[in-house]
DNA sequence: CAGCATCCCCACTGATACTG
DNA sequence: CAGTATCAGTGGGGATGCTG
């Protein structure tokens, strides 16, 4: 993720930092509690394994998350949110409601309903 | 914008209309009053004309904001945030808010009082 | 299971020039 | 002033295969 030089406001900072394609569903999921790697890709519809190990990096630089590293076999990883990353989700579960709204606008009950989001 | 044909869940909705560059910064100014194309352009650092136009046509196209014409000469465009481009607003503000949280976090307390936010 | 390395494509971005 | 057209660079995203 190429971020920017320079931030002429904070607003730009938080954008960069979301901005990749797969990072509100991967907060969404660890908002949740904390998954392994399989665990996120399991539960991300879609991902490939080189996309997520690519945008959790790039969560971890910025502070949003934190791992843990199991030492024995198998092999053990554990990511959570921090504290930075929970106040981030906020933002995340905004545009999920937003999301929602405008569904229900756009008459899509019926795949709101089956996703048992109503 | 490329969006996707189909959506998992309603945040990759959103997500997708909030992505570009300039959205947010296009957002953030409309929620202070209406802009003209050129206002707009002076009010946002950086942006091309170009760029400026295809954010407004996609946010256009999602309902988020509203364009009204002047007929006569010189020209004269509007462009207003929709009830629904209101809304989404509200996820661009805490953005916001947790940028100003993150750069304090980084110490980077001067720069926000250079830009008045703190 | 966790993670890295390669290769490739296309969408996003941007500069520039032109029209009403 | 508002908006379109064209051309080019690049980096984000994805498929696949390899290592500890």
């Amino acid at each position: 993720m190429k971020m920017r030089n320079e931030y002429t406001c904070p607003l730009e900072m938080t954008h960069d930092i979301i901005r990749g394609k797969w990072k509100p569903i991967i907060l969404w999921q660890l908002n949740k509690g904390s998954h392994s790697l399989s665990g996120l890709k399991k539960s991300i519809n879609g991902i490939s394994q080189k996309m997520l190990i690519q945008h959790l990096n790039e969560l971890l630089e910025c502070g949003i998350i934190h791992k843990s590293k199991g030492e024995g076999y198998p092999l053990k990883s554990d990511y959570v949110l921090t504290e930075r990353g929970k106040r981030l989700f906020e933002a995340v579960s905004i545009m999920q409601s937003i999301g929602i709204e405008m569904m229900i606008e756009d008459g899509r009950q019926d795949f709101l309903r089956d996703k048992g989001l109503l």
